[in-house]
DNA sequence: CGCGGGATTGGCAATTATTATCATTCTTAC
DNA sequence: GTAAGAATGATAATAATTGCCAATCCCGCG
């Protein structure tokens, strides 16, 4: 039962957790934002509000039950474009930015898209974690 | 002369790009944020708008003078955490979510950041395109 | 060099995604 | 069942960004 799963992970069974965490693994959508979570609840009564959807998404977060991926928009920063493609590794801790360039990394990066039929437009990746200094 | 960077770009030469353009080419700070920039020229006393900044930036972009790079937050969506690490491909025609494990890739990026000094606590790559169906 | 019209800008309102606040309500251990 | 503390809902606030529109600028032409 779901009830185990919270208490597993440190939080009190409580009824909008419950549903929420129903939802998400009900799997009918594999990837759904604050947003469709609150619709999709709404849809069958199941109110729970935003704030508590946001919150309790972050609860999870940290617990490990679900992941977060955040896609093209949000603070961004730029840098002038000099033709040579890097990745990027951030700093959690004092917001330093590093970048590298790895060609396998590349290179696999259009096999996998070829092998699955897609045309890459570009790509993202940013490592984060604790630079050398802020170990 | 930058007034011609900026024709090239399909841009008419106005101030505001052309403050904006040497900002970032003077590579003070590699990696800006709109924000910053303004702050940055403000300093200066070579006062642009918040919302040219964003446009400009904008055309940038498009034209491949600067890329951009966007960081942990903005608009997210959340999946089931299922232990196996996975990386993402986004369509950007449908917003169709695949999933994708690249061992390689994995690797690599450990010894990247070994190599550098980092530890690494986390890591987003998704790749941005168009899916098989919406070629 | 001056002029006209379309492109661009600035100021500000509006949006979007998200977080903070706080009074009310729920959970749980006793 | 009850009290104490945790969680929730409603709503205000924030951050990053975009939209709107009147005022201004840029540039080819005379």
């Amino acid at each position: 039962m779901k009830t185990q799963d919270l208490k597993k992970a440190g939080l009190t069974a409580t009824v909008p957790r419950l549903t929420i965490l129903s939802l998400l693994e009900a799997g009918k959508t594999r990837h759904m934002s604050a947003e469709g979570i609150y619709k999709a609840l709404a849809e069958t009564g199941e109110d729970v509000s935003l704030a508590t959807i946001y919150r309790v998404l972050q609860q999870f977060t940290a617990a490990g039950l679900v992941s977060r991926l955040n896609l093209e928009v949000g603070h961004a920063v730029y840098e002038i474009a000099d033709g040579s493609h890097h990745d990027h590794m951030c700093c959690v801790k004092c917001g330093k930015i590093e970048e590298f360039v790895d060609d396998v990394i590349e290179s696999h990066q259009r096999d996998i898209a070829a092998k699955a039929g897609w045309t890459i437009t570009d790509h993202t990746m940013v490592i984060y974690g604790l630079c050398s200094t802020c170990q």
